[in-house]
DNA sequence: TCGGGTGCTCCGATC
DNA sequence: GAGCACCCGA
């Protein structure tokens, strides 16, 4: 042992060179450098947006590695297989490859699952087991709850599952819930009183198939260290150094494991920044990276307080936003960049003309400037919003790439090939069985199925023993039925023995075309059979590179290792070798830690952004607000937003009003009201002159509604004027309020017909209405209470010689 | 057993 | 509006 280790000492071939130390050292701000050089004992880094985490984080694993530490020493946790592969490449580029090898780097999920996989025979599982996938998991609780004869319309699957997640995720099995009259009342008086046991059921029928969930990643993790304490001491004698990013996104058991792991040596750094805590949903708790302080008292703290993203406007502005919230640690994000433009509000009457004004937005800064498509990113708060800007872009013919949504290995045909590997690899995993034994069709039906598991449940094994022994239970199915299912058993061994002796890729390729999968396909005629065929290659080619690479490399290259991997892989893990110069839509939680010089954050609208379902209470509120932070801060060089007045929500068409998080900017960052230009195209269906009826009181009559052409240029962008304090209301002022006599002054120009351009709407206003006022820049949005919802206007003042109000987006503003 | 029609639900989304 | 689950008829 000894020798050795003055062996690898001696000619450790990845031994950092002191110069390229002082380089990077250099390189690093003092914020930033202190981060970097205090590696022992507890450090807590609060990394403003921007402020070069990673750049810390790498650095100072580099600097472990140039003291002498070596790399299978080093324990670095990350969220997302990506923020995980980014760093160990920039390690790599800093340190070089052999150096760097052996590092501990990966998701919670994937390192805790590779723990599992050694350890968790004590636990009862086998090295082989499967995870389950949130499908699956839902799956297997929908089975359950018909298994207990529940009503699945009481019992919602996709809730039930989500509150199981939640309880495992805050260390409450399945059997300390049952034990729990709190829980039980609680569940009680949500209509759902047994829930215990569909928790109970679930785990049991996870652990019959040698699987776990994502969950159980980590709660058998901890189990295992609470429960082993020799097994938790080799880990925590391993790993002396130990790194989490976005420490402010854990939940309480990835916070449990970090301590125990951190128990014996104390080198624990964190890194995060409670002003970006945006997945409290999933069970992140914003308290664990406040509490830091009392979890180790002997901690240090460094800020990285300086922005390098972002111009001077665009992180002040995110700064008079964030300062609202009171939850803080306290922080002063500066920048030292250009001031930059101020942000810019784009109001539009409805979703669609929101989605043009974006599109033709990003249009024209492309072909002004000198910026590239992948500089654009168009976030929003929920994937069904993208829809409208995919067609507005390509109507435009301007390349784009959505991020969300169903991801490749959520495809049916993927994961209907990965269902025959799960089966081969661990033929116990009962929502592979599922899937696969009758796909492709070869006639085991569903009464089958049900009668296999429930024959499953009878002896206490797992479906496959039943197929397994079909002969032997020959009363229970026909003949026909039995050597259907055993042809499907011997398909499933046939593989197996195979496995043993092959790779992944060379056992994959007999897979599809052995199982039926591929002619299947490849009878297929239409678009969607051909797309299904290409995924299939894709998916191949990607086992191939699996199995080429670990060949190389000297690892295992067989289906288990594949599986093992591709379970933690999410679509944005797969490489589509596609021309990348593509403008991003993506919601803003998976914008989070990235940055775009021009961004677009969309559907500003109460009940949208900040969500209905996120504004109930005050944390969740400034969840929301912390949300909006994130999205602003994304932004390099121009940040700009939009709201529609009009939205389609399922199918209906709703009216909307601006989010608050647009009055809470200060105002000196907002530049006024940019009116934009009608398009001809953003036709407004249910608004059209013919239609009109849509609209409340006979005074409310549409006037040319932008459905011609000729309107667009009607409309200059706002040159700048000024209102002060006049008439409407005072400078940076909202609120509700009687419709005073000074407001008309609105009237005689706003209702003279021939000069209405645009959507426009006539009406009267009265005296004694209350009105709601919000501006913004020199805009005004209106409301009238007491009216029917359709009473939201935008108005933008436009100084022309003589002071003109041009009453645009109206649906009813009665003047 | 399978396919088509109907009805329900719908935030965010890491692994 | 759209995808998915379920029901019912062949």
């Amino acid at each position: 042992m000894e020798r050795c280790y003055y062996f690898c000492l001696w000619s450790e071939p990845g031994a950092v060179p002191s110069q390229l130390l002082m380089d990077y050292l250099d390189s690093l701000n003092d914020a930033q450098r202190q981060a970097v050089l205090n590696t022992e004992g507890p450090a807590l880094v609060i990394a403003g947006a921007g402020a070069g985490k990673t750049r810390v984080l790498t650095y100072r694993i580099a600097h472990l590695l140039g003291k002498g530490i070596r790399s299978y020493q080093i324990l670095a946790l990350t969220f997302t297989n990506k923020a995980a592969r980014e760093m160990k490449e920039r390690i790599v580029g800093v340190v070089g490859t052999e150096a760097s090898k052996y590092l501990w780097m990966g998701t919670f999920h994937s390192i805790f699952s590779r723990i599992l996989r050694t350890e968790g025979e004590v636990l009862g599982y086998r090295h082989n087991f499967t995870i389950y996938d949130a499908a699956d998991s839902k799956q297997v609780v929908r089975q359950v709850i018909k298994e207990l004869n529940l009503d699945d319309k009481v019992y919602n699957a996709g809730q039930i599952a989500a509150r199981i997640s939640s309880a495992k995720n805050n260390l409450i099995t399945a059997q300390v819930y049952a034990g729990n009259a709190q829980f039980l009342e609680r569940d009680k008086a949500a209509k759902v009183p047994l829930l215990a046991d569909i928790y109970k059921l679930y785990a049991a029928r996870c652990f019959r198939a040698n699987a776990m969930d994502f969950d159980d990643l980590l709660v058998n993790t901890h189990i295992l260290f609470r429960d082993f304490p020799g097994v938790l001491r080799r880990y925590q004698e391993k790993f002396s150094y130990l790194l989490v990013d976005e420490y402010q996104d854990t939940n309480y058991v990835q916070y449990l494991i970090v301590r125990q792991l951190s128990a014996l040596h104390g080198n624990i750094c964190v890194v995060g920044d409670d002003a970006q805590s945006i997945y409290s949903f999933r069970g992140a708790r914003i308290d664990n990276i406040f509490d830091f302080r009392n979890d180790y008292p002997e901690f240090r703290i460094f800020k990285l307080e300086q922005n390098y993203r972002s111009t001077q406007t665009i992180v002040n502005a995110a700064n008079s936003i964030i300062d609202k919230n009171f939850n803080q640690i306290p922080k002063t994000i500066f920048s030292k960049n250009e001031v930059g433009e101020k942000l810019r509000i784009f109001p539009t009457f409805t979703d669609s003309e929101e989605g043009v004004r974006v599109a033709s937005d990003i249009f024209e800064t492309f072909h002004n400037g000198q910026a590239r498509w992948t500089d654009f990113a168009i976030l929003y708060r929920t994937n069904a919003q993208s829809r409208i800007f995919e067609e507005t872009l390509r109507k435009r013919n301007i390349p784009y790439r959505v991020y969300g949504g169903l991801s490749f290995y959520e495809r049916k045909e993927i994961k209907d090939i990965l269902a025959y590997f799960r089966m081969i690899v661990n033929p116990a995993d009962e929502e592979a069985f599922r899937r696969s034994v009758n796909y492709p069709k070869r006639g085991i039906g569903d009464t089958t199925v049900v009668r296999m598991f429930e024959l499953a449940t009878e002896h206490q094994v797992p479906v496959w023993d039943i197929a397994c022994n079909i002969e032997q239970l020959k009363g229970q199915f026909n003949a026909g039925t039995c050597s259907r299912i055993k042809g499907f058993v011997d398909l499933i061994n046939l593989f197996m023995s195979r496995s043993s002796a092959v790779n992944a890729f060379t056992i994959a390729r007999e897979v599809a075309a052995q199982s039926g999968i591929l002619s299947e396909f490849r009878e297929g005629k239409t678009i969607e059979e051909i797309s299904r065929l290409e995924n299939l290659e894709q998916l191949l080619n990607a086992i191939q590179e699996f199995s080429e690479a670990a060949e190389t490399n000297g690892e295992p290259s067989g289906l288990d290792s594949y599986l093992a991997t591709v379970s933690l892989l999410t679509d944005q893990d797969t490489n589509d070798g596609e021309e990348n110069d593509k403008v991003t839509l993506m919601t803003v939680h998976s914008a989070k830690g990235l940055e775009f010089r021009y961004v677009y954050i969309t559907g500003l609208e109460e009940n949208l952004f900040p969500s209905l379902m996120s504004s109930g209470t005050a944390k969740e509120l400034e969840e929301e607000r912390r949300l909006f932070y994130v999205a602003i801060t994304r932004a390099m060089k121009s940040a700009t937003l939009s709201f529609a007045l009009n939205r389609y929500k399922w199918g209906n068409l709703e009216s909307c009003n601006p989010s608050r998080f647009l009055k809470e900017i200060d105002r000196q960052f907002v530049a006024e009201i940019v009116p934009g230009r009608r398009p001809a195209d953003a036709s407004v269906p249910g608004f059209s002159p013919q239609s009109g009826s849509r609209l409340p009181g006979s005074g409310g009559s549409f006037r040319s509604g932008g459905s011609t052409g000729s309107h667009g240029s009607s409309y200059p962008p706002g040159k700048d004027v000024h209102h002060p304090g006049k008439g409407f209301s005072r400078e940076g002022e909202s609120g509700y309020g009687a419709f005073k006599p000074s407001m008309k002054r609105i009237k005689p120009s706003a209702s003279t017909g021939s000069e209405q351009q645009g959507g426009i709407y006539d009406g009267e206003l009265t005296a004694g209405d209350r009105v709601r006022h919000e501006r913004f820049g020199n805009g005004l949005v209106v409301s009238i209470e007491g009216r029917p919802p359709d009473t939201t206007a935008v108005i933008d003042f436009e100084d022309s010689g003589r002071r003109k109000l041009l009453l645009r987006f109206a649906k009813l503003v009665r003047i």
